[in-house]
RNA sequence: GGAAGGGUGGCCGAGUGGUUUAAGGCACACGCCUGGAACGCGUGCAUACGUGAAAGCGUAUCGAGGGUUCGAAUCCCUCCUCUUCCGCCA
């Protein structure tokens, strides 16, 4: 959500804010709504003023039993009565107006995000360690869980649809592995607090992290009017919601393990085969809250905390800024994790952690009291994962693939994996 | 699902139609006191919007939204939510 005080101080940068995100300007429309708003909200507040003054003469005239006095100022009271009920209905009209057309718009850019239309745009910043190099034919990690015996498209398929898988034994058990071995670096070594948080959320706190009101599509939603979530992005942020935080206790760091429902919708024919995209999936979050200071900073924390899950499992992957077209819609920038698929012969995203600024604190309400005790100011919200945990499976399977079809474990998960070095065919 | 009782500032908590302009306390900030602290004393301390160069002024906000009234934290309606009890239940 934007400061409509802010477009009102700087309209022009504002709109070229947007135009490198590839929009229109929207300053001139804004500021029209805005300028009408201003404009009723004086008259209106004129009205209310006289009519406290009057009531507050009318206390008194009670007060002194002067009933007649009292009567006269009532009479005279009608009119402006009347004007202050419907122009409290317009005040509100108005007011939806603005903040409709102010919640459709996608956060500004920071000036050091490169200009782009699309992924072609996003920048390389970083490489780390080096593709395995196999002396065969590199399995995609599909091929290599069917032939295991232990991952199931068709039987998923029978029971929900597409977009699903079932996994069974020690892959089963390698999915649980990641997800512990993940959490405990995140909270431990990366000093995030691990929560547990609802998967079905209100319509307040899809909004507040920014996808309603326009992605609604993208989600599923319940028969009682509930969301799942497509992220704990949505529920750990929303924790502050409301709140107003003491500096001291900044930065928040939070952690989760959950589910993730994506309707994935508008991705038909794109990754149809195997887990690169599924409808359920299931991922580590991690959310920061932090002063406007030091959001920017906390960003190459994050990402960091992310590389961190990656080197640890010694799985070869870079690191992207990505650019303003590829930029999804609250944040100001993007570090997004591609990980090397010997399968796919290809990086694929697995992580993305974003500073949202003051854009999803504001469409909670969530601020801060600065240390020197004056006011609040909104906090800036941070978000990423830190992993998907069916990308990173599909990138130790193919990563760690033998020739023999068989899957080595890579010695960090050995101990949450029960000990198990090997996944071979039953 | 049924019944009853609650929701007031960062926190606790008073307030049942008109100087509430939301008491009081805690926490916090600044000052005095002190060798330095604690204690004590004093001052300050919600947010949003509008207006203004600023000081300030105005409006709104006591879970949310409607309503009654000249005037609502207070009365009425709807909803949300919490607590307790009953029922059901992993």
């Amino acid at each position: 959500m934007h400061d409509i005080k802010a477009i009102r101080d700087n309209p022009e940068g504002f709109d070229t804010g947007l135009a490198r995100r590839g929009l229109a300007p929207l300053s001139t429309e804004l500021l029209k709504i805005d300028a009408e708003r201003r404009d009723h909200m004086q008259k209106l507040q004129d009205a209310q003023a006289r009519r406290n003054a009057a009531s507050k003469d009318i206390g008194e005239a009670m007060k002194a039993g002067d009933k007649g006095l009292a009567e006269r100022l009532k009479a005279e009271m009608g009119s402006i009565k009347e004007f202050i009920s419907s122009g409290e209905a317009v005040e509100r009209d108005i007011n939806q107006r603005l903040e409709a057309a102010l919640a459709g718009i996608p956060n500004i850019p920071l000036d050091d995000v490169p200009d782009g239309k699309d992924e072609s745009g996003n920048v390389e910043v970083r490489r780390w360690g080096k593709p395995p190099g196999f002396n065969y034919e590199a399995r995609q990690h599909f091929d290599i869980g069917e032939w295991l015996g232990l991952m199931d498209f068709e039987t998923a398929a029978k029971i929900s649809g597409a977009r699903f898988v079932v996994m069974k034994g020690q892959l089963a058990r390698l999915e649980r592995a990641l997800a512990q071995f993940m959490l405990d670096l995140q909270t431990g070594t990366n000093g995030y607090t691990e929560h547990y948080v609802p998967y079905l959320v209100n319509d307040a706190a899809v909004y507040g992290t920014g996808q309603l009101p326009k992605f609604a599509e993208d989600l599923f939603k319940t028969t009682d009017g509930r969301w799942l979530i497509p992220t704990a992005e949505v529920s750990l942020t929303n924790l502050v919601r409301e709140r107003i935080i003491d500096e001291k206790d900044l930065p928040l760091r939070m952690t989760a393990y959950t589910p993730c429902f994506r309707a994935e919708a508008g991705a038909a024919g794109r990754d149809t085969r195997g887990m690169i995209r599924q409808h359920q999936f299931s991922k580590v979050e991690m959310v920061s809250i932090t002063t406007p200071e030091n959001s920017r900073g906390e960003l190459e924390r994050m990402t960091g905390c992310a590389e961190s899950v990656l080197q640890a499992l010694g799985l070869h992957y870079r690191v992207l800024r990505l650019c303003t077209g590829d930029m999804g819609f609250g944040s100001r920038m993007t570090y997004d994790l591609e990980v090397w698929l010997p399968g796919q012969n290809a990086f694929r995203e697995i992580s993305s952690c974003s500073v949202c600024g003051d854009f999803q604190a504001r469409r909670m309400d969530a601020r801060y009291k600065p240390a020197d005790g004056k006011g609040t100011r909104y906090v800036h919200t941070l978000n990423g994962s830190g992993l998907a945990v069916g990308r990173t499976m599909v990138a130790i399977l193919e990563n760690y693939q033998n020739a023999d079809g068989s899957v080595t474990i890579p010695e960090a998960l050995r101990p949450y994996m029960g000990g198990v070095e090997l996944i071979t065919r039953a």
